[in-house]
DNA sequence: GTAGGGTTAG
């Protein structure tokens, strides 16, 4: 029957690029359609590999002959060079023009579902599958799972499927695992690796990984020295994905040193090791991060678009705009500037490094925005005082359509606190809760709180932490606490301090506002009683530090420190601005202490 | 000739 089939003529003609294809492979003519066939999907493949998308689809356009295996190719390349959409367009043009699917399209078209994160097609590709009896192939039981695990709001559907599948093998442990991990429950990833090994699966490096992942989630490092001597026992330790896990978990659970000497023994490193000790030291400890990066292009790697948040987000923590502007020409010098994260970190970093207008340039550039790219930009609006222009940004997004999220009512209640707009914030608060059904949370509060008690409303800022449906934290208690000492209300501020020094005895400042409350109402003794509470707390205050960029150093300033070569010029102009502030009638605020307020550390 | 799960960011 088959060969039968082969000899039927091709209705339309070879395609030029097969002919010579064939040609080249010594074949003589006549042709057959089938050895056509075979071969333009080969070709297919090779396009996708070299992410020659356009070349790919041509080719298929012009087969005289589609099966279904062609058909799948076409499938499974679109999604491997993140063609989702398309891949699910193909699929559906298949059905279309009637070619069954088989085990394999199905599991191909389930990864484009995952990467658009749909639940509805991944679904309708589950009815397909017991329509042509395609369920119990693990392939497709494994496809289904990871489809179900990613989109769907619990783990209810996977666990079905991993219950009911004929055949497992690692990648269905792994694609379980994997499930539970993602979505942060890292407890559950363990559970289902222990149940692995107790059903004698075999774990692979995959599963490994995947199980280091969980323990950073979970914090639990004792777990992960477990696992790191099973992975020597297994002979895994030259895998670099497992070592990378490894290296990324210490980072999480905050162990620096294990990270860097577990960093430091690898023989072999990619980037990904790099990055992932970078983006390991940004959290704890920019500084370090930049000497990482610095190391890392000194030893030939090329940094890629996940070193570079990273970077950026340090020189941001650090507010060093030379470095930020220097790695940014790195950015643009690579191609990276059209990226839109990228473009999202960077808009905050030149907000946080004092250049605005910068900012601003990079959002108005942007080709396509996101909600981080929109919210990015209000908060570095609201932080330079442009509250008014902040709001304008927030009308201009929701009418882009971009769904609203917790976030973005922050930045616009903090820039309405700021730009004195009360009805207009909370007309917006009213408007989260009702219009976007986003429940308030501790941070939503302490922005509400800040923007009446900062517009002097101290009264119905106190109303609102005494209606909130949970008990305010600190932070809540602190933005009142602000307000009543701007405001000068004493009781209201004693009441705030006392709740705040509750949850967080060690917060020096709040005995420091407090003591100064009790002085102005000349409750003396009272006033004693804080500041002694203070020193006892003062050895254990980290120093406050404001640094400057100056050329090509960094010069910091640490409180009270009186060493330092340029010491003496420092205070000059210190003096001097703080004369002319008094002759424009500012009244120094007591809670500060002037010969605290500088000290030169030097340049480092 | 077509299909799988892992590590780096926000």
């Amino acid at each position: 029957m088959n060969a039968v089939k082969q000899c039927v003529p091709c209705i339309r003609p070879i395609p030029a690029m097969i002919l010579n294809a064939l040609q080249n492979t010594h074949q003589s003519p006549p042709f057959l359609p089938q050895r056509a066939s075979v071969l333009a999907t080969n070709l297919i493949k090779s396009y996708f590999e070299k992410g020659s998308v356009n070349e790919a689809h041509q080719l298929f356009d012009e087969m005289p002959e589609r099966d279904v295996v062609a058909w799948t190719a076409m499938i499974a390349g679109y999604t491997a060079c993140n063609y989702d959409s398309l891949s699910w367009m193909m699929f559906y043009e298949m059905l279309r023009e009637g070619v069954k699917p088989n085990a394999f399209t199905v599991s191909s078209v389930l990864k484009a579902c995952k990467g658009m994160q749909c639940y509805s097609c991944g679904a309708a590709v589950h009815g397909l599958a017991i329509k042509h009896g395609l369920v119990g192939y693990i392939y497709v039981d494994n496809a289904l799972m990871d489809v179900y695990a990613t989109c769907c709001a619990t783990m209810d559907e996977a666990c079905m499927v991993f219950r009911d599948a004929n055949l497992k093998s690692d990648v269905s442990w792994t694609t379980l695992m994997a499930g539970y991990t993602h979505r942060g429950d890292g407890h559950s990833g363990l559970r289902v690796f222990r149940q692995m090994l107790s059903e004698e699966a075999k774990p692979s490096t995959f599963s490994f990984s995947i199980a280091i992942k969980a323990c950073s989630s979970t914090g639990l490092t004792a777990h992960g020295e477990q696992l790191q001597a099973a992975i020597i026992k297994y002979g895994l330790e030259s895998s670099l994905p497992v070592m990378n896990s490894i290296v990324d978990m210490y980072c999480w659970c905050q162990n620096l040193s294990e990270a860097r000497q577990c960093f430091n023994e690898m023989h072999l490193k990619d980037l990904i090791t790099w990055n992932t000790l970078i983006s390991g030291y940004k959290r704890v400890d920019s500084n370090e991060c930049l000497t990482i990066f610095s190391s890392m292009e000194s030893q030939g790697f090329t940094p890629n678009y996940f070193t570079f948040t990273s970077v950026i987000a340090a020189c941001a923590d650090l507010a060093l705009l030379n470095c930020g502007q220097q790695i940014h020409a790195g950015i643009v010098l690579r191609g990276l500037d059209r990226n839109m994260a990228l473009a999202n970190s960077l808009i905050d970093m030149y907000a946080k490094c004092g250049s605005i207008s910068d900012s601003r340039k990079i959002f108005a550039a942007m080709p396509s925005k996101d909600l981080v790219s929109w919210t990015s930009m209000m908060i570095g609006y609201g932080a330079h005082g442009y509250g008014k222009e902040a709001v304008e940004l927030f009308h201009e997004m929701v009418r882009s359509g971009v769904r609203l999220d917790r976030v973005v009512f922050m930045a616009v209640l903090s820039a309405c606190s700021h730009a004195g707009l009360v009805s207009e914030g909370l007309r917006y608060f009213s408007s989260m809760v009702t219009g976007y059904n986003i429940i308030p949370d501790q941070d939503i509060y302490r922005c509400v709180v800040d923007l009446l008690g900062r517009a002097g409303k101290v009264e119905a800022a106190y109303e609102i932490i005494k209606n909130m449906p949970v008990d305010p934290d600190d932070s809540v208690w602190g933005a009142l606490l602000g307000s009543c000492k701007a405001h000068k209300l004493p009781n209201l501020g004693k009441l705030a301090a006392e709740f705040i020094l509750d949850a967080r005895p060690d917060m020096v400042r709040t005995y420091l506002m407090l003591s100064n409350l009790y002085a102005s109402e000349g409750e003396w003794e009272d006033f004693a009683k804080m500041r002694n509470l203070m020193k006892g707390l003062g050895g254990k205050k980290e120093p406050g530090c404001s640094w400057i960029e100056l050329k090509n150093d960094i010069c910091s300033f640490v409180v009270g420190d009186n060493a330092g070569p340029q010491m003496e010029s420092v205070y000059e102009i210190l003096n001097s601005i703080i004369r002319h502030m008094k002759e424009a009638g500012y009244v120094p605020d007591g809670d500060f202490d002037q010969e605290d307020v500088i000290g030169v550390e030097g340049v480092f």
